[in-house]
DNA sequence: TATAATAATGACTAATAAGTCATTTGTCAA
DNA sequence: TTGACAAATGACTTATTAGTCATTATTATA
């Protein structure tokens, strides 16, 4: 486990270095200071690396944005907070976005397609309802151009955030950006996308996570965690998962023990949603 | 030449299914039905045949684009024509599109990554010529992050446009972007990118084509033309350029006579910058 | 028709890299 | 100390593909 971990971030160091096509495996291995072999023990293939990098980091900025998102109550800041929230993480795993962004990824590999597919549906998600929420009926047929709007602004300056090597203002760029949000939601009259082309384009997402698959992962993550509250957190929200018997506060709280450490960020965005502590 | 010009045609169709490292030379001189050495004698390298495809279409794209927007009279219509007429140049590419903006050609190939970098800086002088041609002093501030709102919007619809089998209507996308470009324009108020960053970020075009590397490429391109008018046209323009005894009126004529033909819209958008037919 | 020049061929070379597996090394309980 | 088990190794196999070049076919010319 923890050689998974190191192999993880060494090569994606390599990846947004070199990309990833260009870093042959021994290469790898060689920067990590073990075997050829030994890689294999990890990993079953290349692919399944650098599918484990994507879930490893899509999990962590999605659970991190809506976790962001839910947890403002303001709407005044919510617009500004979920821009920041995101170049936050952007710059975070400035590695990872790189190499997301830049490279597409660009395999032909139908597994890491539907993987892509799946990530940018649960963030057009969150930005939908945060749509929703801040200009509610008004917007009704203009949201899903709002939707491309948001996507194509973050997408125009990810690039020059990731790879501009002077820093940028973080609090203006925001500034800016819930600026022109604003005008878009509030003053947009010829709607392009409309709700058909939205559901046609994008199949609703099957994969409901069911309750057995979490308490997998939980058992999964208990292994690796070492910090003594998170870890009795895990193991009293995996019992009352099996029998509830703590209450919502309870609950919540031992959610909030673990939120933030990074192999549990996932579980806790599903534990969050399950438990419906919305808003 | 001809024979480049089968090569290039049935690479794209093959990148485009594929993906450019996906698709070996065998595959595609299999595809063109000539042998793999035939490829060698008319590209160096399959490096050289991806470069070829970048330079073929974006002179295209960009000289059509340009175009379209200096004629323009009207400034009206102006924004208007512009997203139609790159959606239009999208849509006629589309394969060459899909491997452009899907893959980003990310290779980490020096060479590639300037031209990339240089189609790019003219696309947005493009953009910038044009807000300043129709929004004038009242963007002084703002009209930088104008031109990434743009790429950014034209990014991600495009997107829809090329991965999407229903057809889209375009004249509706077109009036929807354009009303957003405005709404953006005339009441943005916080900038974020400044001309330093601007001019820090993209260090000007250094390349000034010369006129002798014209006169070169003209002589080029006569060998390849069929049609008398065209091929006519062009050496009147060669000799023009050689000794200049033509009337502005006649010349801009020539051009016209020449800008349609795919070979010759590249050298019909240095020239009309040339002799400054601007606007 | 003979000869030279040019175009085209495809078997071959060389390089790279993914993935395997017989062997070695390390660990720990009895 | 020993033996059983697991972890780790890296030389090896297999596959792919870019690019070459001696040979053959075609065309143009005298």
């Amino acid at each position: 486990m923890i050689k998974k971990q190191l192999i993880m971030e060494k090569a994606l160091e390599l990846f947004a270095q070199q990309g990833i096509e260009a870093t042959p495996v021994q290469q790898i291995t060689d920067y990590c200071g073990i075997s050829k072999g030994a890689f294999y023990l990890s990993f079953k293939s290349k692919d399944e690396l650098i599918i484990a990098l994507i879930d490893h980091f899509m999990m962590q900025i999605i659970a991190d944005i809506d976790y962001t998102v839910n947890n403002t109550k303001n709407d005044e800041e919510l617009l500004y907070t979920f821009y920041y929230s995101t170049f936050n993480s952007f710059h975070k795993h400035s590695d990872f976005a790189k190499i997301f962004i830049k490279e597409q990824i660009q395999s032909f590999n139908e597994e890491l397609i539907v993987k892509i597919h799946y990530y940018d549906r649960l963030m057009e998600d969150i930005i939908l309802s945060l749509i929703e929420r801040l200009y509610g009926e008004k917007v009704e047929h203009t949201k899903y151009d709002l939707i491309y709007c948001i996507k194509g602004l973050m997408n125009s300056y990810s690039g020059l955030f990731l790879f501009n090597n002077a820093p940028l203002n973080r609090d203006l760029l925001c500034q800016s950006l819930v600026e022109k949000t604003n005008l878009l939601a509030r003053q947009t009259t010829v709607p392009f996308i409309t709700r058909e082309d939205f559901r046609m384009l994008k199949h609703p997402i099957k994969e409901e996570i069911s309750i057995e698959q979490i308490i997998e992962m939980i058992k999964q993550i208990v292994k690796e965690i070492e910090d003594p509250i998170e870890k009795e957190s895990l193991i009293l929200i995996n019992q009352h998962l099996l029998e509830p018997t703590l209450s919502p506060a309870i609950v919540k709280g031992l959610l909030e023990n673990i939120r933030n450490h990074p192999h549990c960020k996932w579980v806790s965005y599903l534990l969050f949603k399950y438990f419906k502590f919305e808003k």
